[in-house]
DNA sequence: GCGCTACTTGACACTCAGTGACAACTTGCG
DNA sequence: CGCAAGTTGTCACTGAGTGTCAAGTAGCGC
């Protein structure tokens, strides 16, 4: 879903390329940390020149970000896809459970990542940059789902309160819980299901 | 209670020289966008040198959002101020009213610089990463507050629901909305308060 | 197979952000 | 008056990010 089929070579050389650098990146970041490598160092380490990472990535930070901007379509396709009669909180979770069920499955590589991410500050304001993209995008659909008028403030504050869930979830997942992250957002969705199905929304 | 009494002589320049700095920054940024203006426009405006301004500001976009840092510090105070009985709904929106009531004190200079840092992806990046200290400090002071233990999401979860309230307010006053901030935040309070004042809490 | 177009790459040069070091100046205090 | 502390300007440097141009290679029609 994130990695459309590769046709031509010159495209899977591109993608190659990208991959090598990304991995470049992770490795010489989990060793140094962020602001201790340089990008010059990246690109020697992958083998192309300063210009050529730059034809790949808008900056430092992008390359460990990047994922996230094809994450965000997944999600609210995800819950654009979900059944219309079902509460909000439930299609939410279910939406979220996108970027988790990622963690749950490369388990070695995503700790690595959320650790650079939520330990770094250019990085994590980066992340809730995108973040911020994810909750304007939710809303909409939202809105869309629930025929709500303009003025109404409820699909903003539900996609802020299932991203508050989400980044709780991450957070304690990353820093000593060994727990499944699912679990820990089925946890924090009962927090806030209480305000997400409230029963007069439909009124 | 942001701006201690200056004493000296030199002090008082310095504030000078920072207030100086932000109103030149400010003023070009408004006209020109955030981008365009370099560094060295805003020393040559404020009649200092460009190392004068990171003596002061320790990048471009800290001469715009610095004062959310002091801002962080008053909304936590006035959280542990709160009366310990005061249900979290409450005393949470009690403490965002502080920078609220900065927006509805100081119309259109806070105009100006909400629509700036909403509009601007890098301004915009730094100030969740500041919200995300806030929610540090409100989840902190929250679970002194309740006597939660370690494992519990819901200090953490409350202070993000409340900031959500408080972003979306935001939001919402800066884009079209001619609305008092406060009651916006009034009506974002009460879709959350649910979810912040649930029954079991004491239990 | 030949040639043309499109795409990627490397190399060079440039602007701007941010930092370190040093000398000159001013304030605060004895 | 004289000294310690703090602020400022200048110079020099690294690193991020961008524009431009020439060279090389895949894709495609002939």
């Amino acid at each position: 879903m994130t990695t459309p089929p590769a046709t031509n070579l010159t495209q899977r050389m591109r993608r190659l390329v990208s991959a090598e650098l990304t991995e470049a990146a992770l490795r010489l970041m989990a060793a140094d940390g962020f602001d201790a490598v340089t990008i010059d160092q990246i690109a020697a380490a992958a083998g192309v020149s300063r210009r050529t990472f730059f034809r790949h990535y808008a900056s430092k930070e992008d390359v460990v970000v990047r994922f996230l901007t094809d994450m965000g379509a997944d999600i609210t396709a995800t819950l654009s896809a979900r059944p219309a009669g079902e509460p909000p909180s439930v299609a939410l979770r279910h939406a979220l459970g996108v970027p988790l069920a990622a963690c749950a499955g490369a388990h070695e590589r995503a700790r690595q990542v959320v650790g650079l991410i939520l330990g770094t500050p250019a990085l994590l304001a980066r992340f809730l940059e995108r973040q911020s993209q994810w909750q304007d995008d939710l809303a909409a659909a939202l809105a869309e789902r629930l025929g709500t008028e303009d003025g109404d403030l409820y699909p903003r504050m539900a996609a802020g309160m299932a991203l508050t869930a989400f980044d709780t979830a991450l957070h304690r997942w990353n820093d000593g819980g060994h727990d499944d992250p699912g679990v820990l957002a089925d946890r924090a969705f009962a927090i806030i299901a209480p305000a997400l199905d409230a029963v007069e929304r439909t009124a």
